[in-house]
DNA sequence: ATGAGTGCAAATTTTTTGCAGGCCT
DNA sequence: AGGCCTGCAAAAAATTTGCACTCAT
């Protein structure tokens, strides 16, 4: 957890470029877990780093590749990568903002494997997702970036 | 289940179109529970029914506030939609094509409650969304139409 | 130097919207 | 008749790709 960006990024067979320090450093400083390439877009214009929004598309599809991201497709519409840290997790996802939170539950993981099996499906390493709301009132998450 | 579709589409304030008439009957007829505007799209025009593509996004989305369909934004980026017959139930989708099955597990429901009020999320009807594969070696359902 | 990587603009894909004309009630 | 509906084309939103130029090794 603690290997420089560059060593990631050689071991991932990609060149260690500005952009791609630029972007694994995003999602390595766990200030947010869960971006979509507009998210990360907007943060480095924000911090002063001009990185094109097709490179940033592109970067996240190699790190995607390379095992370092993961992609997920969460209600919404938009692609949304996190950091692939090796340990399986579920989410839940609020359908008004979008926030995203992480879980892990035994009796789920073993149930949904016995459902699926049923249904003659395998289930291998991919996040279950459960939607719900934040609250009933009001989301007190920021209001989805539609 | 056996009410005519026209009366369907008079109690959800909608005009008894020919549009929706052959939307809401692709629904009806079990075919394909799940399908996306394009599927729609497709079917009617194989049939012989012109209808517009602009239409059958906008007759989608008619249904779906009116309660008749329920929409769904699996992984693979288009929007799903099935009949709303008011029973709760789950998804199971695969990864590989995109084929969708159903299914309803108590222990499941329970459980998605616990976690998500620990996490500070209400659940309400949405449906959660197992992701797997059809079998480990070749996939038994119709390509992904990507 | 040299091929991979990047930025920009144009192209794709999925879905939405404006507008003129057509079909329910 | 009057307005909701539809079709077509253009617009939007998210993502991908072509191409000339730049940078890492």
């Amino acid at each position: 957890m603690d290997k420089s960006q560059p060593e990631n990024l050689k071991n991932a067979g990609l060149k260690s470029t500005l952009p791609r320090l630029k972007i694994l450093g995003l999602f390595e400083s766990g200030q947010e877990r869960h971006m979509s390439a507009e998210d990360v877009y907007k943060l480095l214009l924000s911090t002063g780093d001009d990185v094109g929004l097709a490179t940033v598309y592109r970067v996240l599809t190699q790190f995607e590749h390379a095992g370092l991201l993961v992609r997920h497709n969460f209600e919404g519409g938009k692609s949304v990568f996190e950091l692939n840290e090796g340990k399986h997790h579920d989410h839940i996802v609020c359908l008004q903002c979008g926030h995203v939170e992480e879980f892990y539950d035994t009796t789920i993981e073993s149930r949904q494997k016995k459902v699926a099996a049923e249904l003659g499906f395998e289930v291998h390493d991919h996040s279950l997702h459960i939607y719900a709301d934040c609250t009933k009132t009001k989301c007190p998450h920021k209001p989805r970036n539609v």
